[in-house]
DNA sequence: CTACTGCTTAGAAAGATGTCAAATTAGAAA
DNA sequence: TTTCTAATTTGACATCTTTCTAAGCAGTAG
């Protein structure tokens, strides 16, 4: 009757100060519009990923600064990097957006 | 076939400038260890809402520190307060929850 | 090897944030 | 009215974050 989902959902149960300070390190990844434009365009990107060259020119922003947003997602676990020759094409995590889906999702959800 | 949501999922489509800034702003409130737990506190507490009195004790954080920290999640719209008497009540704002979820779902969800 | 493009890292400056003590406000009781 | 408790606001301080320039690393071609 319950859904089982793998982390305790935000709405619902106790959330130990442990996992407050993981949630809040993902969530501070996000806390950026430019992050947050970023993930977007990689997540909706044909393909699945996109290059790193597909990123900068969207934003008024210097290479570096692409650069150290991606990190910061990255580093959240949120998406990944894969080198191809000179260039750096980034993909999204799905896991890592569906754990966010059900920390909001209500607790009491029908089981599959 | 596809499913209607309300905003631009984070996943699909493409977010503009505000979005951003506005959404960015929201997750700017759960960037926080304190204020995730606060909210889970609000949202898990019996009632469905929770006296600030009920708040201060499980930290290791000031009065000031607390209201602070609920000011801020008011603010990002993610809960709302009541007066009662000298007492003040919060409790969470179901739609501001649900608009986060649906922002990780996968775009291709089937109509209800 | 050098020269080139693409991308990341390092460090500094400016701005934002978490925390506290002090002050203030809000509401109730005497 | 004064006094009290609960809660919020204010201002200062330490710490963190965003952005840039400069430097450095990664890979490729000649």
């Amino acid at each position: 009757m319950i859904a089982e989902v793998c982390c305790a959902p935000l709405v619902a149960g106790t959330m130990s100060q442990d996992e407050a300070a993981e949630l809040s390190r993902v969530f501070k990844a996000l806390a950026d519009p430019v992050r947050l434009r970023l993930l977007n365009l990689i997540a909706a990107h044909p393909g699945g990923e996109a290059c790193v060259c597909d990123l900068t020119g969207p934003f008024d922003l210097s290479a570096p600064t692409i650069s150290h947003h991606l990190k910061v997602l990255r580093e959240a676990g949120l998406i990944e990097g894969e080198r191809r020759g000179t260039w750096v094409y980034y993909r999204t995590i799905p896991q890592a957006l569906t754990r966010l889906s059900d920390l909001f999702t209500p607790a009491l959800v029908p089981a599959p």
